[in-house]
DNA sequence: GTTGAGCGTT
């Protein structure tokens, strides 16, 4: 007990570089309590700096509860993405020395350039498409007739902006449905027109209940 | 990590 004691106070003996360190305190170095103090000033700041981390986290986390916890900001969010989302145009074949403001300047005679979003990679280099978001809703129309324009000598594919399709090149397992099955002719042609500007069909989809007639 | 990919974020 007293050899313990007498260790914390005296056993620790300053070495030149920790006696250096101490030049500028005001009080001896060898005072124990000075050291003691100084060590507790030490702990008091990382606990404060702990505290502000913990306190970002906090409010971070509170942000993203509200905003899934509360349907009207989720909802709100949601609808002005989409609303951006209509006011852009997905561009690919972009090249990968082309600058955002070259493709500004591609799409400018379609509408106003809101801005351009050349994607990147972690690397920093561009994945070779672009999103174009335009003021006006209309210059959307415009900018498709863009497609197969050549900027930098490749033809650019310009489609409607969409989000969270990741499944254009997956085969989709479609729901089981009667009117599909072996040997059905149906009385009109399928709900699919050939888009001229994307990739393969473009699902149409018929809201049989907005037509049924209440009765 | 030196390319050609198909839908992101404050």
């Amino acid at each position: 007990m007293e050899e313990e004691e007498h260790e914390v106070y005296g056993g620790e003996i300053p070495d030149v570089a920790e006696m250096e360190a101490d030049v500028d305190m005001s009080a001896p170095d060898d005072d124990p309590a000075v050291k003691e103090l100084d060590e507790m000033k030490r702990r008091l700041k990382e606990m404060e700096e702990e505290a502000a981390a913990l306190r970002e986290m906090q409010a971070k986390v509170e942000k993203e509860i509200g905003s899934a916890q509360d349907p009207a900001t989720a909802a709100a969010s949601l609808a002005n993405k989409e609303e951006a989302d209509s006011r852009s145009v997905f561009v690919g074949n972009v090249d990968y020395a082309c600058t955002p403001e070259e493709v500004q300047q591609h799409f400018q005679s379609c509408g106003t350039v809101n801005r351009v979003t050349i994607l990147t990679d972690k690397f920093g280099h561009p994945k070779g498409f672009a999103y174009v978001e335009f003021v006006e809703v209309e210059a959307v129309q415009e900018a498709l007739v863009l497609n197969e324009s050549e900027l930098h000598g490749r033809q650019l594919k310009v489609l409607p902006k969409r989000t969270n399709v990741p499944g254009m090149k997956q085969y989709r397992p479609r729901r089981y449905n009667p009117y599909m099955s072996f040997g059905f002719r149906r009385p009109y042609p399928p709900p699919y027109f050939y888009s001229p500007y994307g990739y393969g069909k473009v699902p149409r989809f018929r809201r049989s209940t907005r037509y049924m007639p209440y009765y």
